[in-house]
DNA sequence: TCCTCCCATGTTTAGTAAACAAGCGCGAGC
DNA sequence: GCTCGCGCTTGTTTACTAAACATGGGAGGA
């Protein structure tokens, strides 16, 4: 994508509606910005392409840039409702690069071959890449890695290809879910899938299927559902499902909480009750699972440390004086306890019922 | 001085000339808010004797106030000419005060007796109070003493009183100046005293005896000379002492800036060349120091040190369980040398020619 | 071709708009 | 007459920007 003059900040504050003051301070990481007007900044200099014009030469030590690839081949999985997430990532991925003198820009591809992406990438002005895995196979993982730029993965995790990857650890995860269903006294337990296949949503039904034989349980075949996986879709399949007789276990992991959130709504609306008749548990703990009917039990994994955790790993094999084995990395999971699974936590009521959206990041 | 109205920081703003968002800001220590504007929030605050809301009964640890009284009984010394100092000695406390947790509220008073000073003192919710005593006396400091309030002095100083005082050394840059004359090879040495009578003039005029005699030197007492501590009022009087035919000594210590303005003036006027036939010394170091022609040496006591022990001091005092001895400290001066006195002595260029007014003050 | 000047681009500081919090006063209801 | 609730006023805080400043590049002139 390339433009026909030249753009300056002047332009990008334009088009991200702020002022040159702010996508400067942005780019460099200074001054108290919030998480939101940072993201609409770096995001229309993915958008429009903005290359800083202190992208001359390799300079020693800080001032270099690392490419963040939001990479969205279907959008069946990377599309607006994983937006919040997305942008953890990039908060976490900004803070960090921003202590080590990095520029974190933002380009994102959407509906693109990954030949494009990787097209995108040669002779490009940066130091290293890191690339949203989410939709990307081996091939596209491959691919990406070829070009030469030091490069990390989030989102994905191929234990065999020779890359650097950044993950949820989704073996913990499933197995405080099902540790959670097995203190409820459950003895049936569901799994919905998503009909998308992403690695992630494998690696989480392998695990399923793993941590069920470690738990000493048996899966019935009917109790593993796959549906859509955005929320209209996960409603539909549902309602289907149900329309046509199904038999419910005791409770369901979805693997996903868009997946959580259509399919509870179906059960509802078919009579039956959540957490009575059937307890639910997601996964991502967006936003909204705090403020569903019930609220929602959830994983949640922080992508704030994932994408902390990557430009940690990025910066380590920029630096390092010679080729690097590969690093792959798991981060562990915490259940979020609300109100779908069952039992409910009583929690202190908070002091403050109301706080300031988009606090100020802390520094370190 | 009352006003009919409840005053808000809204008012204060109007007349600072800034938001209330700044005068906030200042009033608490808080944001980056230049010497200039603080300065001017101040003034307005202590011109208007803006009390705020928060002063309800004493809170434990910080947020006390501590109170500046700035006191010109008659103005000869205290006036316009001097502002900048006071500004200094206000900046020093502010910084302090805010790194203590203290409000610094600044109230003047002008051709004021002392009883109304004091009776405003009376039942005022303040943890301490710092006085100018430039042209107090004794009596007026045991008066003002006697409130209560823990107290300092600044600019003043009584040894026999039992109060407690910081003030710059005047013995030490008596000393200092009258080094760097005989480091000329001048015998005949003249000091330039004031009319007016503060106890500053007089220690340093003693100093000066003292020190003449240190240096096994006789002092002429037609090299005395006592003028108007005015600029236009020390000019007339060193033109009448001129025409009068003045046997000039080979150098002048005046007792303070303005007084050497004028006595430089009148000088130039009758044909006097400084420093070629006459080397002059001031004390001060007023900003416009280095704009007069020839530029002036003098000497400089650092004002914001002396606000800042003011509010250390008085900070212990009034942290200390028991009653605490008096503390008089003296704050040691340097020499900044100029054209004035003859010898220059190449500076270097500085790097940065331009450098931005009220650069934000270090935060320790 | 080189040098100087001007303009454009990016940076930084300090002040504020606006959102928010807290407190006070007034009015209504019991 | 007292208490409670609501609305308004006052003070606070955050994050964004105006404007001053710095730097670099381009154009024009010598």
């Amino acid at each position: 994508m390339k433009t026909t003059k030249k753009l300056t900040i002047r332009d990008i504050a334009q088009a991200a509606g702020v002022s040159p003051a702010t996508v400067s301070l942005v780019l460099n990481g200074k001054g108290d910005i919030s998480g939101v007007t940072r993201k609409r900044v770096l995001e229309a200099v993915a958008r429009l392409n903005y290359v800083p014009r202190s992208l001359k030469g390799g300079n020693e030590g800080g001032g270099d840039t690392l490419r963040f690839l939001k990479i969205s081949k279907h959008g069946h999985t990377v599309n607006r409702d994983h937006s919040v997430f997305i942008s953890d990532y990039i908060d976490g991925m900004s803070a960090e690069a921003t202590r080590r003198n990095y520029t974190l820009e933002v380009v994102s591809f959407e509906g693109q071959p990954i030949s494009a992406v990787a097209e995108s990438l040669a002779g490009a002005p940066i130091s290293g890449v890191i690339a949203l895995g989410t939709e990307l196979t081996e091939d596209d993982i491959r691919l990406i890695q070829g070009i030469g730029f030091p490069t990390v993965f989030i989102d994905t995790f191929y234990d065999v290809v020779d890359a650097n990857f950044v993950d949820m650890n989704n073996e913990d995860a499933v197995y405080k879910v099902l540790s959670r269903f097995r203190s409820h006294g459950f003895e049936r337990i569901g799994f919905v899938a998503s009909h998308v296949d992403t690695t992630n949503f494998r690696l989480r039904q392998d695990a399923f299927f793993k941590n069920m034989a470690r738990h000493g349980l048996k899966v019935r075949e009917s109790d593993v559902l796959s549906i859509e996986s955005t929320y209209d879709g996960a409603y539909d399949d549902t309602r289907a499902l149900l329309e046509g007789g199904l038999d419910l276990a005791d409770c369901y992991f979805c693997t996903n909480d868009i997946i959580a959130y259509g399919f509870m709504k179906a059960l509802k609306e078919f009579g039956v009750r959540v957490p009575a008749d059937v307890s639910i548990i997601g996964f991502d703990n967006l936003p909204q699972s705090a403020t569903t009917e019930p609220s929602l039990t959830t994983i949640e994994v922080s992508k704030r440390k994932i994408g902390y955790l990557a430009v940690t790993i990025l910066d380590d094999i920029i630096n390092a004086a010679e080729s690097q084995p590969s690093v792959k990395m798991l981060v562990g999971a915490d259940l979020v306890l609300r109100a779908s699974d069952g039992q409910d936590v009583p929690r202190p009521m908070p002091l403050q019922p109301k706080v300031r959206a988009a606090r100020r990041q802390p520094a370190e």
